[in-house]
DNA sequence: TTACTTTGTGTCCTAATTACACTATCAAAT
DNA sequence: ATTTGATAGTGTAATTAGGACACAAAGTAA
């Protein structure tokens, strides 16, 4: 047996929607080659928490704090370090020869406007490209974005965590969209509309879209305090 | 910052079910008291991955192969061996003053006939306990179990593992006080019934329950089959 | 033969799901 | 001022699923 232990990182696959479609934050490592581009992620401390871990990276690259934060798993297999072949990368975090690297990976869901690319004065710069568009990144990390959806897509099934991918006021049809973006199949307006108003956990505001070339939208916002009264009751089903 | 890498260890909470309630593999480090009580567990080898660590960890101690098991994902706070006072496990795992041991926690399920107890050869005895029984566990392995509580019954409700904590013949009655016990909820038995024949991928067999002191039961096996191409209609809702 | 135990079944009522199409309201262009 | 284009917003009917509920049947044991 080898005496090594292995190195530890957190890797984070960001999701934000931009009212169309879902989509991740990479890091991109050189070219616009996409097996050069990354996930968010970094080694952990020695006396760090994991999650505090992911939270610490997340707002080094973004400077987004408060951000929602969940565990995928373990992943990182023996043939990692031999696999990947980016020796800058191997240095960055002080490899011996041999020596693996497991990573745990999390998601998370924030507001795009929240962290937009250009505007940021952090290091590495990160951007974001649609989910559907990536068919390749560096290392595992195909591996984990994926799983990563699936993991969105049953989460979102049984907790409104949704709202943290909006701004505080939206319209139903920004949340039936993301909606359709997350489960990856149409849902029916009506239906959706129903549906989601008598789970009653938004709520409409005074206020309407403003300045748009349509009839203008119904603002709502999530309601926490209603939503905190259904999971008191065992609730944590919406049906999708 | 601590230039220490972390000990990787697998963790397995393996339920049992004995066709009245759920029980788990504990392994007795000592008396009786629950606290020192743990799951098995082992440190990872270097050149090995993450999921036949578990697989291992399993055969070593059980002599079970072909084992359901399924990641329920990482825990370990850096805190955890100041937290826990075990010296002997502390110098089993060749620990050095200070390091840490984050553990990526497996749940499997098992028929119970495979294991019994006392029928083994395998070095540390594990026992089954009921899972109701634990309130107490050593390290930080109560939360682990809790998680591996919550995972399965979230993953129950989805895809039908729970055939693996049954043998390969049983009773609806059986299916159904499974179903409760993974739930902790009770289920009307015909509303159950009709649900589970519904889904068709029960088969029943030519063969009946002999030797109860009550009318002999049906037996039923599971058609994988035709779970499969339910699978391949994407469905994931057993609706429980 | 009786007592005991568990199996196995059907109906009614309510709630949830699905499929489906037109009018209303705004900005922009003409 | 009128038209165009775009999205918002709404209801109903038919089907399916879910929940509550009680009694006869088939075996063993006494």
């Amino acid at each position: 047996m080898n005496e090594l232990n292995p190195h530890i990182s957190v890797d984070c696959v960001v999701f934000g929607f931009d009212f169309e479609k879902l989509n991740v934050l990479v890091i991109d490592r050189g070219s616009n080659d996409t097996s050069r581009m990354a996930l968010p992620g970094n080694l952990i401390y020695n006396y760090e928490h994991l999650d505090e871990a992911a939270t610490r990276v997340l707002e080094e690259l973004t400077g987004i704090k408060n951000i929602y934060l969940e565990q995928i798993g373990a992943f990182g297999d023996p043939l990692r370090a031999k696999k990947q072949s980016d020796q800058e990368w191997l240095k960055s975090i002080r490899s011996e020869p041999g020596a693996r690297v497991i990573t745990v990976a999390y998601f998370s869901l924030v507001k795009m406007a929240d962290y937009i690319p250009h505007a940021s004065s952090f290091a590495k710069v990160a951007s974001w490209v649609s989910v559907k568009e990536i068919s390749l990144l560096a290392f595992d990390h195909l591996e984990i974005l994926s799983a990563a959806k699936d993991t969105l897509k049953q989460k979102i099934k049984i907790q409104p965590i949704g709202f943290n991918l909006l701004p505080e006021k939206f319209t139903l049809s920004q949340l039936h969209r993301l909606y359709e973006a997350i489960l990856e199949k149409p849902l029916d307006k009506r239906n959706f509309r129903r549906k989601i108003q008598k789970l009653d956990i938004i709520s409409p505001l005074r206020e309407k879209q403003s300045g748009v070339p349509h009839k203008p939208s119904q603002l709502y916002k999530f309601n926490k305090e209603k939503y905190e009264l259904l999971t008191k009751i065992g609730f944590d089903n919406f049906g999708f």
